[in-house]
RNA sequence: GGGGGGUUAGCUCAGUUGGUUAGAGCAGAGGACUCAUAAUCCUUUUGUCGCGGGUUCAAGUCCCGCACCCCCUACCA
C-alpha cells in the first residue's frame, strides 16, 4: 500500500498564564479545520498544539501561589487542554508541553548544533532594566527626568543600568540569508502585509540575540558541559529558543534519522498570531539554518479578534470565553462563523448580531432549510429512499457542475489558508441550488411529471452531499448529521483522525454520487435558527 | 520621527495591467410560491468611489498635496 503524503502542521504553543479566550480558540479552530481538511483529502496528518511553560512569569506566579512552577504549569496546561478537548473539538495528534522530557533533549540538541556551527558565544547583555516591568528598554525608550533619575517613556517606571551574562546567537550573520529566503520563497509567510513588515525589519539590520538567562532557573538548562570553561553561572535557555523548538520535538527531533522525523520535517505549516510573527519568520529560520535543518514551508499569520471593534481586555471586561460562545450558539456555528466572517490573516470584529446573522442566514436558511425541504419531499414522495434520477437536463448539469467545482476551489483556498474563500464559494453554490430548487419546483412536478421530480430531488441531494463532504472540516458534527440524513454510508470521523483518509465520506468520494435506493429517514432540522434565551423571571 | 496600509451603497467589504450604465452579501421595499426551519425565489431604492489639484481621448483605478484612521519600528510571553 502506497504511503500517503505527510502534512505536518502546528499552532503556536500557549503561555499558560490565564484562561484561554475566543482569540485562542480562533487559532485552534482554524488549525483544526486545516488538519481535518487535509486528513479528509488523504494526507497523513500530524497536528501539534500545546503549551509553552517556561519563563520568569510562570516561576513568579507559582511562587505567589505557593506552588512549584511545574505544578502551576500543569494546572494551567490542563485547563487549556480541556478547552481543546471538551469545548472546541480540536483534533490534535499531540498536545506538547515544553516541560516534556523529549523536549528538553530536543532543545539541548538544537543548542548543541548552533554552538557547533559557531553561532553561539558568551557575552554580557546590558541595558536599562525596569524591575516593575521586568524588561529591558533601549536607550531611546528612556528619559532622564527633572529628579535626575531615568524612566521608561512607555510605562513611566524607573530603570537601572543592568548587566547580565548571557549567551548570544549570531543573528546578525543571517540577515542576507533570511532576505534570500524571503526572495526565493514568497509564500514562506502570509498574509503579504505582515510578511512585508518582517522583510522591512530584516532589511533594517539585525542584532545578535540574547538566548540565555541566569537570573531565574525555570527553563531548559544549558548543559553544564557546554558552559564549562566559559562560566560558573547556571544558564537556562531564553524561552523562545525552547518554545520554537517544540515544532521539532513534535516531529521526533533529535532523532533526525528516524522514520518519523524524515517523514514529518520540515513542517508544512505553522499557524501563529500576528504578535509573534517576528519570532517565527526571523529567529526560527535563522536557528534552523544554523542548526543545519530544513525550514518550515509556510508561516501563516492570523489576525486578532475584536469585540464589536474594541480590543478584548480584562479591564474593559469584554473578554469572551470559548465555552460561553459554544453554549450560546453551538460549537459548529462558532467554528463556521470564525472562518466565514473574517478573511484569514486580517483582524476581525464580532458582534452577537453578526454571529446570529451567519447562523440564521447561512446555516439555518440557506443550507439547513434546503436540506430539510428536499429530504422531506424525498421521504414523502420517493418511498423513503434516494430516488433514481431520470435523464439530466441542462439545468441539472449546471448546478451539479457548480457543486463539482467546489473541490478544486476549496483545495486551492485551503492551500493558502483562505478559509473564508472556500466557504464563500460554497455558499454561493448553495444560493444557486436554492434558486434551482425553486425554479424546478418539484412540488409542482409531483402533479405533472414524477420522473422529473425525482431527478430534481436527486440532483439537489447530490449537491448537498458534495457540500457536506467539504464542510466536514469546518462543522464536523453537523456535516456528519447531514451525511447521515442523506443516507451516505458511514465512514471516517469527519477528519478527526487519519481514519478519514479514505472511504465514502472522504474527499476521495467527492466525485462519486448518491446511491439510489439508500433509505432516508424523516429529516430533523440540523441547523436550527438561533433562539434568544428567555428572561427567566 | 521613520516606514507601510487604508478611506467605495445603512452595515461588512470586492473592484485585474486606467476604458462602455461602479459590484456582492446582509439590512430595507415590493411581488411570487407553499415542498421547507415565518424558510425560499424574483424584482428593486440609495453611492460627490475621504477632500483638493494634475496627467489622459478616458481615473475608484496613475501623479502631487491635504485630512482622518490603522499597522510596524527586536529579546514579558
Amino acid at each position: 500500500m502506497a504511503s500517503r503524503p505527510s502534512y505536518y502542521l502546528t499552532t503556536a504553543i500557549t503561555y499558560p498564564n490565564g484562561e484561554p479566550h475566543i482569540g485562542h480558540a480562533y487559532e485552534y479552530i482554524s488549525a483544526d479545520v486545516m488538519a481535518r481538511f487535509k486528513r479528509l483529502d488523504g494526507f497523513d496528518v500530524r497536528f501539534l498544539t500545546g503549551t509553552d511553560e517556561h519563563g520568569q512569569k510562570v516561576q513568579q506566579t507559582a511562587e505567589r501561589e505557593g506552588l512549584t512552577p511545574y505544578e502551576l504549569a500543569t494546572r494551567n496546561a490542563q485547563a487549556i487542554k480541556r478547552v481543546d478537548d471538551e469545548v472546541l473539538g480540536i483534533s490534535y495528534d499531540r498536545f506538547i508541553r515544553t516541560t516534556d522530557k523529549d523536549h528538553y533533549r530536543a532543545s539541548q540538541s538544537i543548542w548543541q548544533r548552533m554552538l557547533d556551527a559557531g553561532d553561539i558565544y558568551l557575552d554580557k547583555y546590558s541595558g536599562w532594566y525596569s524591575v516593575r516591568d521586568e524588561r529591558f528598554f533601549a536607550d531611546d525608550e528612556t528619559e532622564v527626568r527633572e529628579d535626575g533619575a531615568r524612566y521608561a517613556v512607555e510605562t513611566g517606571t524607573p530603570v537601572t543600568w543592568t548587566e547580565e551574562e548571557s549567551y548570544f546567537f549570531r543573528l546578525s550573520a543571517y540577515q542576507e540569508k533570511l532576505l534570500e529566503l524571503y526572495r526565493t520563497q514568497p509564500e514562506f509567510a502570509a498574509p503579504a502585509s505582515r510578511f512585508n513588515e518582517v522583510i522591512r525589519f530584516v532589511e533594517g539590520g539585525l542584532e545578535d540575540l540574547s538566548i540565555s538567562r541566569t537570573t531565574f532557573d525555570w527553563g531548559v538548562p544549558v548543559p553544564k558541559e557546554l558552559t564549562a570553561g566559559d562560566t560558573d553561572l547556571n544558564h537556562v535557555m531564553y524561552v523562545w529558543v525552547d518554545a520554537l523548538t517544540n515544532y521539532l520535538t513534535g516531529a521526533g527531533f533529535p532523532e533526525t534519522d528516524s522514520e518519523e522525523f524524515t517523514k514529518r520535517w520540515p513542517a508544512d505549516l505553522h499557524i501563529i498570531g500576528k504578535d509573534i510573527s517576528r519570532f517565527h519568520c526571523i529567529f526560527w529560520p535563522a536557528f534552523l539554518m544554523s542548526a543545519g535543518l530544513e525550514l518550515p514551508k509556510r508561516v501563516m499569520i492570523h489576525g486578532f479578534l475584536h469585540n464589536a471593534g474594541e480590543k478584548m481586555s480584562k479591564s474593559v471586561g469584554n473578554v469572551v470565553a470559548p465555552a460561553a460562545w459554544t453554549e450560546t450558539y453551538g460549537l459548529d456555528t462558532v467554528r463556521f462563523f470564525l472562518l466565514r466572517e473574517f478573511p484569514y490573516g486580517q483582524d476581525g470584529s464580532y458582534t452577537h448580531e453578526a454571529v446570529v446573522g451567519r447562523k440564521n442566514s447561512d446555516l439555518a436558511n440557506n443550507l439547513g432549510n434546503l436540506a430539510q425541504r428536499s429530504l422531506s419531499m424525498i421521504v414523502k414522495n420517493c418511498e423513503g429512499a434516494i430516488p433514481e434520477p431520470g435523464e439530466l437536463h441542462p439545468e441539472d448539469n449546471k448546478i451539479l457542475e457548480q457543486a463539482e467545482s467546489l473541490l478544486s476551489i476549496s483545495r486551492d483556498a485551503y492551500q493558502g489558508q483562505q478559509f473564508h474563500r472556500a466557504l464563500e464559494r460554497t455558499w454561493y453554490v448553495l444560493g444557486e441550488a436554492n434558486a434551482y430548487f425553486a425554479d424546478q419546483a418539484p412540488w409542482k412536478l409531483k402533479k405533472t411529471d414524477e420522473t422529473r421530480m425525482r431527478t430534481v430531488l436527486y440532483v439537489t441531494a447530490e449537491v448537498l452531499r458534495k457540500v457536506s463532504l467539504l464542510i466536514q472540516a469546518v462543522m464536523p458534527t453537523s456535516a456528519t448529521k447531514l451525511l447521515d440524513a442523506l443516507g451516505v454510508e458511514a465512514g471516517g470521523d469527519a477528519g478527526a483522525t487519519n481514519a478519514s483518509n479514505t472511504g465514502p465520506r472522504s474527499l476521495a468520494a467527492f466525485g462519486d454520487s448518491l446511491t439510489p435506493g439508500s433509505p432516508i429517514s424523516k429529516p430533523e432540522p440540523i441547523f436550527p435558527r438561533h433562539e434568544e434565551p428567555q428572561d427567566a423571571s
